[in-house]
RNA sequence: GGUGGAGUGGCCGAGAGGCGAGGCAACGGCCUGCAAAGCCGUGUACACGGGUUCAAAUCCCGUCUCCACCUCCA
């Protein structure tokens, strides 16, 4: 069975092809590093790194391309307030979006091309719209050049919009356009704008539009046509709608699948640095939800589905990890880590169909009662079974536990064994405690290793300690 | 005004004509000295009003509410 998903273009599932057998192009539009980025930001990612990661699961080779966008006009707004070159507030954003990006496991892209490396890419593109009639340079001597609208029928189909029926957003500076429908591709040099976010061109000085940077790049990384292009619903439009218009009328093949994500509102809308209802990692990992269990909430509900975020369900997620991992932690120990081997086939079938990743846990689970059950039973075989399978699924969501990304482990190791006999001193005295049947004594041991931050629970086979709360 | 989407049990969240996805919480039981973990069992939910059908959460019509986009936005 082959992947279906679904295309916004066509409005419909399909199969998935790639246009090349065994390979598939993504380009992703990645975050303009204005700001810090926010948990919206990494469910974009999230959303996208599980397409890749199973896509890579069923034997493609997949060249995933993820851009940033280094110059617009609010990064410059905001370097005019604060006094600073612009370029040190987009590396800095950039810096912190990878740092989130990694502490959530999201695989690095094949490659990351910056808006501002691919100035020339950008000018061929705009002159070849120039020259096929697509494009033109504004009247008077700004150095703008727009896109023209009305000389592409096809505008408006990947978004349903008609442009006729659209408004006049009433443009802050039209500067010449002939239509208000029409985009820049260039804009040229103003004079309340930092001097250094500007490059010469045929058409005078001035820095890109929005819009084209991503059809330079995705063409000059995935080549004229590739198979996916991918980023989050709100771009759809315009920023989308501008991509296909400006390759498309370059006579480029460009996107065979469209695929949005929907969106994490908080409160009333989305999340957004502009409303100002913004929630980070810091903000979660402080609210004690780990990294990994922030990766399962926003992995969890469809990709086309709206989260709503409340805190509330955040902590539920977290709980139901913590038990995916518990069954993890506890196979391993009775079988050691065990190679993560194929996935079961109704997890795949659910993956199949559009990246139903919540049907897909929902086998997850089932297999971890299963694991469970063994586990109670002592049936090592299918013991080892479980956990196989259920690391290999949890490896293609990107949260398995063992999974040297999650750190955990590294850090701790130089102290385990140290710590371990010390707990070992404690449970002995508990045991003979126990053996005595004084539970008092072997009740405040344990209360006492609790206020350490050390869990014990009895097994069958005998007491076992977590570090870390468990509530 | 135009375009797309959503309303599912106490909560989160899949499904999209007929077998009660899954998780959290709750309750009962098993296990346990107790606890924790785990396992077993318990819930007949689909915004509202009509209609189609042997059968509707799922299709059709209408109504209400919400979200996104049409301006920068993952």
């Amino acid at each position: 069975m082959t992947l279906r998903l679904y295309d916004t273009a066509t409005r419909s599932v399909r199969d998935f092809v790639p246009s090349t057998p065994g390979l598939a192009g993504i380009y992703l539009c990645g975050v303009t590093v204005q700001s810090s980025p926010h948990i919206g930001h990494l469910r974009s990612a999230v959303n996208y790194d599980v397409l890749r990661r199973w896509l890579t699961h069923e034997g493609l080779e997949v060249t995933f391309v993820r851009n940033v966008t280094d110059v617009d006009d609010k990064i410059l707004e905001k370097a005019v307030k604060a006094g600073r070159p612009y370029w040190a507030i987009a590396y800095e954003n950039r810096r912190l979006l990878d740092r989130d990006y990694s502490a959530l496991n999201v695989l690095p892209p094949t490659y990351e091309p910056l808006a501002t490396g691919h100035i020339t890419e950008m000018h061929e593109l705009i002159q070849e719209l120039i020259d096929r009639g697509h494009a033109y340079p504004a009247d008077g001597d700004c150095s703008d050049v727009y896109f023209d609208v009305r000389s592409f029928a096809e505008y408006g189909a990947l978004s349903g919009q008609r442009p006729d029926d659209m408004r006049d957003p009433g443009d802050a500076s039209p500067r010449d356009k002939r239509d208000h429908r029409d985009f820049a591709l260039w804009k040229g040099v103003k004079a309340d704008e930092p001097r250094d976010a500007y490059w010469p061109s045929p058409w005078g000085k001035g820095r890109p539009g929005w819009h084209i940077e991503c059809s330079a790049m995705a063409r000059r990384y995935l080549g004229d046509e590739f198979d996916i292009h991918g980023g989050g619903l709100d771009l759809t439009f315009p920023h989308h709608e501008n991509e296909v218009a400006q390759s498309k009328a370059a006579g480029l093949g460009f996107a065979r699948f469209w695929v949005h994500h929907a969106l994490l509102n908080l409160g009333e809308s989305k999340m957004s640095k502009s409303l100002g209802n913004v929630i980070d990692l810091d903000a979660v990992v402080e609210a004690g939800v780990r990294p990994v269990e922030l990766r399962y909430y926003l992995g969890s509900p469809h990709y086309r589905s709206r989260i709503d975020f409340t805190d509330e369900a955040l902590k539920e997620a977290a709980v139901a990890y913590r038990r995916i991992e518990g069954f993890v932690q506890r196979a391993a120990e009775v079988v050691g880590n065990g190679r993560p081997k194929a996935v079961p086939p109704a997890f795949a079938e659910a993956m199949n169909d559009d990246l139903n990743t919540s049907a897909a846990l929902a086998i997850v689970h089932d297999t971890v009662r299963e694991g469970n059950t063994a586990l109670t039973a002592g049936d090592e075989p299918a013991i080892r079974g479980a956990l196989t399978a259920v690391r290999a699924m949890l490896g293609v969501l990107g949260i398995d536990p063992l999974d040297s990304a999650w750190g955990g482990a590294d850090g701790g190791n130089d102290l385990k064994p140290v710590v371990d006999s010390l707990v070992a001193l404690a449970l002995e005295q508990r045991a003979s405690a126990r053996a005595r049947k004084d539970w008092a004594a072997a009740d405040s041991v344990r209360d006492q290793l609790k206020n350490a931050g050390i869990q014990v629970e009895d097994t069958p086979t005998g007491p076992r300690w977590t570090v870390g709360e468990q509530h």
